[in-house]
DNA sequence: CCAAAAGTGTTCAGGCTACACCCATGT
DNA sequence: ACATGGGTGTAGCCTGAACACTTTTGG
């Protein structure tokens, strides 16, 4: 999806354009840059938080690994652009995403000036699958303890996603998007503990976590194992909103 | 600054360009979106927020109040732009700057396919001063509680900003790059009241901020008016550095 | 001496931390 | 019966909230 322009960073441009009223111009201006997004994509499986990352197929960076993203077109949002290229790169769907920062580092793409938008998304398993469907372009899971090489500043982009990731998480209750519908408190502290990198004290987890009010008890448990079945549970985003409006914190 | 290309939102580019190395090429290229920046520019004087805005010369929005901001060079990043424009329209100089958000509404400016990256800059009242020097298109501090409407979605940035500072007022220690170098706590405290909308108990608000040892005692007073003068204080940055690196967390 | 802001300590309640054992299940 | 994770309560500590009077200055 990338466009090979130039072997050039800096190059004159003209600009003729064809307005649609039929009148012709031609007029000189700025050269402008390229817009592009990438998403940093995190899911959360074997304990681990994980990345999806794509497999180039063209240069530069050919073979390397890349966060999926690509070109924004002019009549589109960001936000749809990242929507879009994420359902036609990795085939996933409706997903939390959010803006996370622009980077513009003057060289960060060899070919030309491009200017980058980068989105970070949550994905529960349940979304996982998407990747075995379209295997589009190579699509892939990493831990993120275990990221290859990355094209681009890709690396740069996924540090900071990590570090946003890791201060919502302690102050807004998105970590349910990184798990099933349903879900166990210890898949919840699990992943707490995966992503902040602390242990946390199970009894004291579960009390703070229950206090918010914010997850209802189902009819259902876990069983899996040679154990005892889990309770299961989900979260209430409408009792969320409403606590919200009167001024509620959620933290840790 | 800003170009009038086009009266109609759509239009369809050819792109020519002339390679630096002499070969020339013509390709057809996807319409690029124009870039800009915008900048939010905080102050905090007589016991009130300000935000700095501009009169617009020229359409759209000629007379109206605007953000500072204009269109982004191929050749820079993203920061160098913001500190251009706001050197350029407002005389500023060294400012705390941080990027905010980047718009992309299709419609946000009438003219043409315009995305705008939003930054936020806090200013010491002795930076103020630069309004007076350079009246370079007519910059005017406003109170945040008495801003005029504002050109393009530049009321949403504003809003966006607000949000943002008073979240992260909250968490860093940011508040003193609104302050003078030299400081009272009185002064502080009624900062963090202005900024948040709440008031502060003032034995449990010194505390607190005295507590981080991060506010150096001077061998100053600030004496001012028909009644007892106040301990002068600097914010140590060292120390600040110092504590972040072994996960100190600053809050209130 | 009066007005105006600076400065200062204690008490109480609620939240956070630390900590260890029984429960339900599958094999 | 045993291995495995699920589930539960308490006590001490610390932090945050509430609260009122004295000090220093200029006029």
């Amino acid at each position: 999806m990338r466009l090979n322009l130039s072997e050039s960073n800096f190059a004159l441009y003209f600009v003729s354009f064809l307005h649609f009223h039929g009148t012709m111009k031609h007029i000189y201006e700025y050269p402008r840059a390229a817009l592009t997004v990438d998403c940093v994509v995190f899911g959360f499986d074997h304990a681990e938080l994980q990345v999806l990352l794509i497999q180039r197929g063209i240069a530069p960076f050919k073979g390397h690994w890349a966060l999926p993203g690509g070109f924004v077109r002019v009549e589109e949002t960001l936000e749809a652009a990242a929507r879009r290229e994420l359902a036609e790169e990795t085939g996933l769907g409706k997903v939390f995403l959010e803006q996370l920062y622009t980077f513009s580092t003057v060289d960060r793409d060899p070919r030309e000036r491009v200017i980058s938008v980068a989105y970070y998304a949550l994905t529960k398993p349940t979304d996982h699958r998407t990747q075995a469907d379209t295997d589009a372009d190579d699509a892939q899971w990493f831990s993120v303890s275990q990221v290859p090489a990355l094209a681009f500043d890709h690396a740069e982009i996924l540090h900071t996603a990590l570090q946003r990731l890791r201060g919502k998480l302690r102050y807004e209750p998105i970590g349910f998007e990184l798990l099933p519908p349903k879900f166990t408190l210890s898949q919840l502290q699990a992943l707490y503990e995966a992503v902040l990198g602390t242990d946390l004290d199970k009894r004291n987890f579960r009390k703070k976590v229950l206090s918010f009010d914010l997850l209802l008890p189902l009819d259902e448990t876990h069983r899996e194992g040679a154990h005892r079945p889990a309770q299961l549970y989900r979260f209430d985003p409408v009792r969320y909103d409403h606590l919200q409006q009167k001024g509620f914190h959620f933290e840790l």
